[in-house]
DNA sequence: TTGTACGCGTTATCAG
DNA sequence: CTGATAACGCGTACAA
């Protein structure tokens, strides 16, 4: 086994001073060429690479980031890592990936493991089960260490930090345009309990876009599900009680699973039914009707999100400007909608 | 800004030795009580956390795993990745995740990142280049260093580590018995070009299966399929030059692709066509007709393999003992075949 | 041109 | 009971 090689190993084969090695290796000018060649050529026979930790703890930079979602088998979510992950790697950046499992605790533990060294800043999205509770202390904490942080998708205004999200009040304003362009006149939202930051917008959004084509706006066409997981039952309920001719679906499970029972119940979609879905996944394309949806554009967001990170990361300046990058969403016409 | 405190920093404050603070707070014994109690609630006032980085220095131990994987935008990988998360979260770990991008060199790099000093250990899935390229020195290079390494789901004979599968031909092999006792005579195989392992072990259950019945193994009712993406044509070629009664696909793309190609046709499923897809990822699950797929237990897969990773990390003994463990896939049958 | 000394934050050993 | 010292691996200001 050969075991990883130092600057020490390499001076005392080579009969030098560390330091002398430090330099060779940097190909300072303060050694002379032959005592560089030397040491240069032992390094690469032995494949030197310097230790990151050493490193790291030497220059208080860790060049990692962390990433903290809520869950990572999840279209959206893992989009956004890949750009984080995208950008990063052009910086030099590692991506620490941390699954808060939607829970409020496991957010605060991961968080806590990370900022004690282990990364140069956050990249996170809030669990919903931080969202409920309303408690962003372990935010503010971390900011107040000094520790660069970034809020992507599900934010809050409680903290002050760079955030990027998507215009989702525009998103499901832009969808339900497009339903009542098409004629619609019934138009249903489903949603799921209002303390996601992100359901609250878009149900905005959708009440926005009634209102501004002077439509009434009913709470009986709002269906608010449960948590995630038993779609059957509520969506029986609901469109067994009101009828309806377009539904605008907060994300594509829902919309497949309204879409699979309004069809058990002989609707035709799009005739009978339109669907527009949040979040262009890999449902949306492989749905049968496949599904016009609202593309969140994950990648991009991660892109944008690892550049201000970084740049902050790497201005080290003291003032506190934060800003708020918002990203445009795009509907993506597909066969759950008219032409 | 409230900058992290060291323990440097309450010794000074305390007019005490660092040996002295850092004692205290490990509770040792030779501390007198008084002077305990007051560096620990001195320690506990201005929340004092060890630094990560200087104890990874010091112990050679830093408590991070490095996942590599060809892609997170995957349902099956991510799966994988929750399941490391979670076993790796309760032994006190981290995970880096790096993407491989299906690229060797991406593969390499990131590697290279993570190997010195960064992480205790790797768990990683070969990317498709690397399959092709067939060279797997970076691998053997890490080994050598002595660092522990899992390989998971797309691995490789030719290097010798701890090995995460599941038996992808029984998989298969279920697969097409369960579509043979249906009464299914001209059984297709979607499949992808030969070089990645999981494919190849794949058409080896496939072709056991119909030998083991007596049925003819014919090349026209294989098709291999180019680089992911472009699914209609080929689709288009194969279907309109061979009639088939069921299908088996590598994945879930395919076999929705594959129907909704064949149900255009006009064929029935599952009456005119059986269909079953490996991966039982979200597209399985809300397909129209929902579809008959090979779990492959990605989640147990992760576990499992951040528990031998860990095992092996901790143990650090030099005995080369590799174990390879394989779990059963399951069959989960939905509309896609006949009940 | 090369080497010494120090610091990053921590722990362990040994001396007082 | 407490403190000084060395060590982990590296970089660098300064001394030789």
């Amino acid at each position: 086994m050969k075991q990883k090689i130092t600057l020490k190993h390499i001076a005392k084969e080579l009969q030098v001073s560390i330091s002398t090695v430090s330099k060779a290796l940097k190909n300072s000018e303060e050694i002379s060429r032959d005592t560089k060649e030397k040491i240069q050529a032992f390094a690469k026979l032995y494949n030197y690479k310097p230790n990151n930790i050493a490193i790291s703890l030497k220059n208080k930079r860790t060049k990692n980031i962390g990433v903290i979602i809520p869950d990572i088998v999840h279209h959206f979510f893992t989009t956004v890592v890949r750009g984080v992950e995208k950008y990063a790697n052009t910086k030099g950046y590692n991506v620490i990936v941390c699954l808060s499992d939607e829970s409020f605790d496991k957010e605060v533990i991961n968080m806590e493991m990370l900022a004690n060294g282990s990364i140069d800043g956050f990249i996170m999205s809030l669990s919903s089960d931080t969202q409920l509770k309303g408690d962003y202390n372990h935010l503010k904490e971390v900011i107040e260490q000094g520790i660069p942080m970034l809020l992507f998708d599900r934010i809050t205004n409680e903290v002050d930090c760079d955030k990027v999200i998507i215009d989702d009040q525009m998103g499901a304003y832009l969808a339900t345009q497009k339903l009542i362009d098409e004629g619609r006149k019934k138009i249903a939202l489903v949603t799921t309990e209002d303390y996601l930051s992100v359901s609250r917008e878009r149900k905005t959004g959708f009440v926005r876009a009634l209102k501004d084509n002077h439509m009434e706006v009913q709470e009986q066409y709002i269906l608010q599900m449960p948590t995630m997981g038993m779609e059957e039952k509520p969506f029986k309920n609901f469109f067994d009680s009101v009828e309806v001719d377009a539904v605008l679906c907060v994300n594509e499970i829902f919309a497949i699973s309204g879409m699979r029972y309004l069809k058990s119940k002989g609707k035709r979609i799009p005739e009978d039914v339109s669907f527009i879905g949040f979040t262009d996944g890999l449902l949306s394309k492989y749905a049968n009707p496949s599904l016009t949806a609202i593309d969140q554009h994950g990648e991009k967001m991660g892109e944008a999100a690892a550049e201000i990170l970084i740049e902050k990361i790497e201005s080290e300046l003291e003032e506190p400007s934060f800003k708020t990058k918002i990203l445009s969403p795009t509907l993506i016409e597909r066969d759950s909608t008219i032409n």
